[in-house]
DNA sequence: GGATACCGTTGCGCAATGGGCAACAACGAG
DNA sequence: CTCGTTGTTGCCCATTGCGCAACGGTATCC
């Protein structure tokens, strides 16, 4: 969706809010090329060209070879190290997912609790991926994830309500959408100590996570695996848990260490 | 230096150029306010804030409380994941750089060779730093960086003629700006296997870099520590070299692993 | 080899946008 | 309580950003 008329905030600097969603289209997609761009935002191609050019000229946008379509540059990464809160999932968690996402061959994902929502920090895509969907930094239902109902567990009575005071969006024709039978669910998942999510966020996916504690004993993000449910069977996911688990007391350790 | 209408691209989107500027200054100084960003930009205040208040609506700038200074937000992990090339540098790098810093006391960080300068990839602060400052992403001069010696030791005598080849501008009074000189340096950083930087980037700053190896026995980054003059004087470079050397290798396992 | 289609770039003119001004609200210091 | 500073917002206008047309370059097809 491109920077549409209807519903757009007056206040806001179109040529600099069409900037941004140039940049989340290369950071989703990979890689794009003028034409696509300009179909997504909704401009001429000659305006698309303009801004990307902008872009590439502050080094946040670079080109594949002299034709080639545009991505993500590295002058993004002075941004990135500027990232306060948890940018340290970014630094410490990599190695974690990396490592797992290697020993299970599935794409491994860390999310943090930011406000109603997860939001990823770090991920390690696993040698049989077969998507290249980058999750970092994206924010996902809680309702709809396997790391958002490990957050959701971890939460009390009251905040549980809060959080899912609204109505639950139906991502797919698997998604639980009665909160009573989510609240059901929420609490198999605080005995168990992890959650599953089979189809609920997109038709043919299958995910696990387990939490992350603090220091304190408290959860502070989770730990999952995710790949296709022909993969990720029901008969798997004991051992996937368990070396979830053996990661996430890994990661535990190095946090501590790296916010001392 | 704000966008002085002196020099500017005029093919460049305006907006977005000052928009990106806003990004360099808040990341560069860690949090900024409304009139300090206007000053920088050399734009009206009003301008500053809508500009502001555009990057905060897309969540790639964020604010301390209702009235505090603006800092870098939590939306730019969605770039930061989508760069290409030396990223792994920033996952894998981080927790070495941590643990060094904190040995150390001092800013450790890891620089790879890119174009014609050296690139900070990854950077942790010591307990003692006093200055703030990131250098995650941003370029620095090889010829006046400890760990551009080090770069530019391991290059061929044709690519150290190419990368040499223009002036050395002279960063500090300190700065090798003769390029025989220079040679004379980079053969004694060959042999001795780290590079000093004693003030040769500015006054008061002393750093000491070592190569980190690839699989194949070539230099692919550079790891270094810097510090005040006061601090890192030549009695204690052959302590903080042999920490580095320990970490350059802990650096090549972990690299090695993460990019099969 | 020529024709066609597509992609990305650029000069130009114009309308819409971005920006400065003034006024205001809120907050902190004295 | 007063004053100074910061940040916000309505309004108006000049400048900028954008669309159009034309062009060059590349790949594909016949």
């Amino acid at each position: 969706m491109g920077n549409n008329e209807v519903g757009r905030d007056p206040a806001l600097v179109q040529s600099v809010d069409r900037a941004v969603t140039v940049l989340e289209l290369l950071a989703r997609n990979g890689e794009a090329g003028i034409t696509e761009i300009a179909a997504e935002l909704g401009v001429h191609k000659s305006s698309a060209s303009r801004l990307v050019y902008t872009l590439q000229a502050r080094e946040l946008v670079e080109q594949d070879g002299e034709r080639g379509p545009f991505r993500i540059g590295l002058g993004m990464l002075r941004f990135a190290g500027a990232v306060s809160g948890p940018i340290d999932y970014v630094r410490v968690g990599g190695p974690v997912c990396v490592d797992l996402a290697d020993r299970l061959g599935e794409t491994v994902n860390i999310a943090v609790l930011d406000g109603d929502v997860a939001l990823n920090v770090s991920q390690a895509r696993g040698g049989s991926a077969v998507a290249a969907q980058n999750w970092v930094g994206q924010r996902t239902p809680l309702h709809a994830t396997s790391s958002g109902k490990v957050l959701l567990a971890a939460a009390s009575a009251a905040e549980q309500d809060r959080l899912l005071g609204g109505e639950l969006e139906a991502c797919a024709p698997r998604t639980i959408t009665d909160p009573s039978r989510l609240r059901r669910v929420l609490r198999r998942t605080a005995e168990d100590g992890f959650a599953t999510c089979m189809e609920e966020l997109e038709a043919g996916l299958h995910a696990v996570a387990v939490p992350v504690f603090g220091s304190g004993g408290d959860v502070v993000a989770a730990i999952s695996a995710a790949g296709p449910a022909y993969r990720l069977s029901s008969a798997r996911m004991p051992e996937i848990v368990e070396e979830l688990r053996v990661a996430s007391r890994d990661l535990s350790a190095r946090m501590g260490h790296a916010v001392a």
